[in-house]
DNA sequence: TGCGATTTGTCCGTATGTATT
DNA sequence: TAATACATACGGACAAATCGC
């Protein structure tokens, strides 16, 4: 059934609305639209060559997803950072993480495990010698894996509202970095213990894990 | 600080894409748009007396809220209900409302277990002189304490999502039953385990809890 | 299968309300 | 206080896709 989904993925973004809430997204992911900036209806729709229709109905969108905030007559901005919604990003991808593993933890047989490999080989691969954005998809990918195989889609969805804040804040790191960081051990036991016996181990280490990804991305904040 | 929300709270729902969206909402909640059914921009346009703009801008919010389904070309219905989806919702609620308790734990001071104690009285209250969407204002309301004593902006915001799916299928259980349940033993529990001093006590009485929950809704269901 | 009717998606011009300076 | 910029809202129009017969 995974077959399927790959192959015949119907054209995506058929709608211009789609395809507008993917551009400014990724305009915001590689730091062109920076936290807490103002987007202008007006400057925006004539850029993107579009009318106002569709392209509010798109920020609206990113809105829901934690992505712009919205006030009355004020417009859009895209969602500024803090130290405290980064914790709170953290403490909640920890939780949401831990659930995740233990409902997987009774579906894992050879075809997924070896599919959490596969993420896990693209990962190392692309800190070696792919680009930022590759890099954070597959850090992404990596840890989407536990959601995607619960097949809960109610927690899957909940996890790609966070996951383009993970997003925010990952490129963030590496924008001011440049450094894909040093967390090999940490990936490399992450899928040993995703492979193990003990759903206790795997959840602390989650606990680890999420505390060591939280402190590198703040001590890039400040 | 409590006050001042209650008190000078401002002018509610500002734009008319705001009101439109809460009237809809309503009316899903209330059941007079059913799970399933397809909602007309014309017609509700017309019924509204508005203009599409706002409208689909409010729609497409209830989308992102997990009220609506939406795909291209095809319009808004409301979301349809199953047992998998209520399975996923109460398993995600538990995972949620357990995490929140964690948070919450050392929060605790009288002042904040008093307004846990105020919800309690009232949802106690409700359940005997009360409506049905009163009724579940309160439930609601009791269950949110938690989520809003732990200040976690984040997982507030998750909450909220959850709550409008946890109405809606609340209201078709008292629409099909008019039964208020005979669950006051379990909320009772409830807020002693809240005041009490173990957190693994609560935690477990979480899945108790939510168990209860999911079975009463699900009998309603079939 | 096709064809007409319906509905969604998009555009544009205009008017009004709000925030900001 | 006034002026400006901008968000909000309206309504008519048409294209594109879907639906129903």
């Amino acid at each position: 059934m995974n077959k399927h989904e790959n192959i015949l993925r119907p054209i995506e973004d058929r709608t211009l609305r789609a395809q507008v809430r993917r551009q400014i997204l990724d305009r915001v992911l590689d730091g062109q639209f920076k936290p807490g900036e103002k987007l202008v209806e007006t400057a925006l729709s004539s850029q993107l060559q579009i009318s106002r229709s569709p392209l509010r109905e798109a920020l609206r969108e990113l809105v829901d997803q934690g992505i712009l905030i919205s006030e009355p007559y004020k417009g859009f901005r895209v969602r500024p950072v803090s130290e405290t919604d980064l914790k709170e990003l953290y403490s909640m991808r920890t939780a949401l993480e831990k659930f995740a593993f233990s409902v997987v933890w009774p579906l894992r047989n050879t075809e997924n495990l070896d599919e959490l490999d596969n993420r896990y080989k693209r990962l190392m691969a692309v800190r070696t010698d792919g680009g930022q954005a590759s890099a954070i998809e597959c850090e992404i990918s990596f840890h989407s894996w536990v959601y995607e195989t619960t097949e809960h889609g109610l927690l899957i969805s909940h996890w790609e509202r966070l996951s383009n804040l993970v997003r925010i804040y990952m490129s963030m790191h590496h924008n001011l970095h440049g450094s894909r960081g040093p967390f090999a051990d940490m990936t490399t036991l992450y899928r040993d213990l995703a492979n193990g016996d003990s759903l206790d181990a795997m959840q602390s280490h989650l606990d680890e894990h999420m505390a060591q990804g939280f402190d590198s991305v703040l001590s890039a904040m400040k």
